[in-house]
DNA sequence: AAGATCAATCAATTATATTTGATCTATATG
DNA sequence: CATATAGATCAAATATAATTGATTGATCTT
């Protein structure tokens, strides 16, 4: 039985995430859609990307699960998909829980 | 006050652990680090690792802060540091926490 | 002291990711 | 229907990171 409600992940599942969000650029469009939903219009003038650039990066994010997107008109709209970032809060934590323990002497 | 132990991080400092956590062979490492501590040759066999490739990723790993080493004759020991990934967990639960605000229509 | 072993470092190569500018599609508006 | 705008996509160029093999420094052994 799990505790919290994020699903349990992999170490690849994990290592997708990470890659994902290792970027300067694309941890400033996780930070301005952790407010709350956002057209790309509006994330293109706020952080000062060019379209593509930030086309690009979107697209990874989302191809990572982190984003999702509606359209509404000629507008598309992005948000933030917690369950990815819960996932892999609690992968972490999993991971620095059983670290202690002292190696046995080597030779 | 907060909660947990782990230290408030920066989306800077979340970039660096991110980035450091985000390589195939380097998340191999933290895995078996997540067991206790090995010196470098006892890694090396567990994961098939030429000397230098592994030398190369626990200098990323440790420079992040996410290991600790120390020597014992000539053999080197590494630990997992917990902090660290443990303040990642916590800053991506942070930042899932408010997302789900719907946006302001564009237009 | 000479040789062996563990591990770090360096330079060169190779592989991967990102940026840029152009083009393409779809929706909307006059 | 022609034009404008939002955004995705593509190919080429650039930048960044990882791998490899050789070398080096330290510690141990005989």
């Amino acid at each position: 039985m799990t505790i919290s409600a994020a699903p349990q992940i992999e170490t690849e599942q994990a290592r997708a995430l990470l890659k994902a969000l290792a970027d300067p650029l694309r941890l400033q469009v996780i930070g301005a859609l952790a407010g709350g939903e956002r057209c790309v219009c509006d994330l293109a003038s706020q952080l000062e990307l060019g379209q593509s650039k930030l086309s690009f990066h979107l697209k990874v994010l989302k191809q990572a699960g982190l984003l999702a997107d509606r359209q509404e008109g000629r507008w598309i709209y992005y948000r933030l998909q917690p369950e990815g970032l819960d996932a892999l809060s609690l992968w972490l934590r999993t991971i620095s829980a059983n670290c202690s323990k002292p190696a046995d002497p080597c030779p």
